[in-house]
DNA sequence: GTTTATTTTGAAATCGTTTTAGTAACGGAT
DNA sequence: ATCCGTTACTAAAACGATTTCAAAATAAAC
């Protein structure tokens, strides 16, 4: 283990000042082509790299930013992270990753813990705790302090930043009218996440669908449970009790389930009962029968989000205007659904 | 957008030294009580927090560990990450982390753009690329240069470093015996990862166990590829030629596929057929049957890598010992596999 | 009242870089 | 011989913190 390459030290080999080594390896016209050459073959010799923390220091910014998922091991927050490292790397920007665990307490402890020079900007989504308790505060801070926020797919009104989101609410519209054209006319409602902004917009979609058609609202037809272990019990209740020729799932779990209890209780899928859920593609293409989805793009989200924020902390522009993308979704038809 | 508060600046508005702020706030014996009072109200008042960047300029460290990733859509690695993540968040650490995307280039760039001071040190698992190429010599470099590296699951015997692996002969010797215990005399082997040292480990191991128990081996009942793409045709074909009562499926995709496949073909699994699958615990729970695994403990795996690594950063002892670790995996019996 | 301890504060160096403002040295013009 | 303009380089400040050592200020001792 050497000792790294400084630019005093090299300084100090060649016998000349560290400023002419610094504007000889940034190849400024001051200094005689004789002199750069020596200093920059001398400087490759010795395997000269800028240290990055004095140039930090010196720019008062990192390219870094700070990434908040609640869950890695969800499958949409990890294409999520896949698109914003693919943006982030071809920037130039390093991405700190942290796991808020859907706890509060992570959460704004990792924000403290990083807006203190160490990134230039937040990339999250909130977690489930600050959503229930609509504890936004801890974001408001930050962006006083200067660090801007981008956040993605659970968003929330309070706070006035950058967001990305799909359109839950279309998106679930559009599904629940494929399953009402499909000719369901008893069309189930499987959700194990009705603590998340997300899960209540996609709800709330599969309302106004239904009302819009004219199709009278069966709340006997539905789940909505906060978490997966409530969820089976109850699924199990309404396939066995109800005549239920179609269920829109509005995450992994409850799609999961709405397959397999379906099936457990003698349901042909897709003949007499559809399945539509939003779920990961990788996973519901290996379903027997593969899941019919709503696909969420994640990596064009995390994509847009990175854009979004490196354009604003690459802007010389102070007060650029808030912007919401909207991601659209797609159906993807597979085995679960009838063919029109 | 007020400007952050810094040393100077409150010690200019106290009319103290910059020293004297700084000694203050880190409660130094040196300070009268009264002068100490008067900083921390005010540098509370001011929401100072000290920058990062300039106390890892100083110490010449910064709390932060690198992590190359060769695919965080793959569950293990999530889960490993996840661990990763605990670890070092407990112990105070960052994490900065970089997907490879299985090349080579991508894995030696981050190396190079890394270890200039921006982390202390790296946890990662070898990219496909250059474990197919055999070519190390970028770890060796950075290695070389003073960056401490920790490999996991994907190691490689040419590079001296810290490792923890998962013991993929033992595992698979132990999956195949628990298939000859339940009385299956023709287990076929399915790997879609033949290009990577863990896959040809687990083929060493199914090989082992068959000749350990003097059972012949049948080349046809081998199915070995590289990718996801070229496996189903072969694996199909064995299915539906031989006779197969057993099946040890190396990774993900191909034990999913023999679950798939087996049903398509009439086999009745786990009655006369038994599938044993190297695959992530979630999913493995939620196909139908449920299949009975190879379970490789990735969080622990995270965990123990952070430890090593965060342990020889803060050694003051030179030159440690490398050391291996070994976590043990386990087998969760579902419902793919008969009870003995 | 002078000297000696003791307490409290401050100046300056340091980490590694960039950048501004100079300072020499040299040649050419007057 | 003096002045001016280049050219080629350097000294020093800056970023934000810590830390060593010295200097005040105060208290104690004689």
């Amino acid at each position: 283990m050497k000792a790294k390459a400084t630019l005093k030290q090299i300084a100090k080999e060649l016998h000349v000042s560290v400023s002419t080594v610094s504007k000889a390896l940034n190849d400024s016209p001051e200094i005689s082509e004789q002199t750069k050459q020596k200093v920059q073959e001398y400087a490759k010799l010795k395997n000269y790299k800028p240290n990055v923390i004095g140039l930090n220091l010196k720019n008062r910014k990192t390219k870094t930013i700070g990434v908040i998922i609640p869950n890695i091991l969800n499958s949409f927050f990890a294409k999520v992270f896949t698109g914003i490292e693919k943006v982030a790397d071809a920037r130039g920007y390093n991405v700190i990753t942290c796991i808020s665990n859907e706890t509060l307490e992570k959460e704004a402890h990792t924000l403290e813990m990083l807006s203190n020079g160490t990134i230039d900007g937040f990339i999250l989504s909130i977690s489930e705790e600050a959503q229930k308790l609509q504890e936004y505060s801890h974001f408001k801070d930050v962006i006083n302090e200067g660090t801007p926020i981008v956040m993605f797919d659970r968003v929330c009104d309070q706070v006035a930043c950058d967001k990305v989101i799909v359109d839950d609410l279309d998106s679930a519209i559009d599904a629940t009218q494929h399953l009402i054209n499909l000719g369901c006319n008893n069309i189930a409602l499987f959700s194990s996440i009705d603590n998340l902004s997300v899960g209540k917009l996609r709800a709330q979609g599969y309302l106004d669908c239904l009302r819009k058609n004219n199709i009278t609202i069966q709340n006997e037809l539905t789940v909505l449970t906060d978490s997966e272990s409530d969820f089976d019990a109850k699924a199990m209740d309404v396939l066995s009790n109800q005549k239920v020729d179609g269920i829109f799932a509005l995450d992994e779990h409850a799609s999961v389930s709405a397959i397999k209890l379906g099936l457990k209780l003698g349901y042909k899928i897709p003949e007499n009962l559809s399945v539509i859920g939003f779920a990961d593609g990788v996973w519901s293409r290996r379903l027997s029968p593969s899941l019919s989805t709503v696909s969420q793009h994640g990596p064009e989200i995390g994509a847009a989000a990175a854009q979004l924020l490196i354009d604003r902390l690459e802007s010389k522009e102070e007060h650029l205007p808030f912007t919401t993308a909207v991601v659209k979704t797609e159906l993807r038809q597979r085995e679960s659904t009838r063919k029109l």
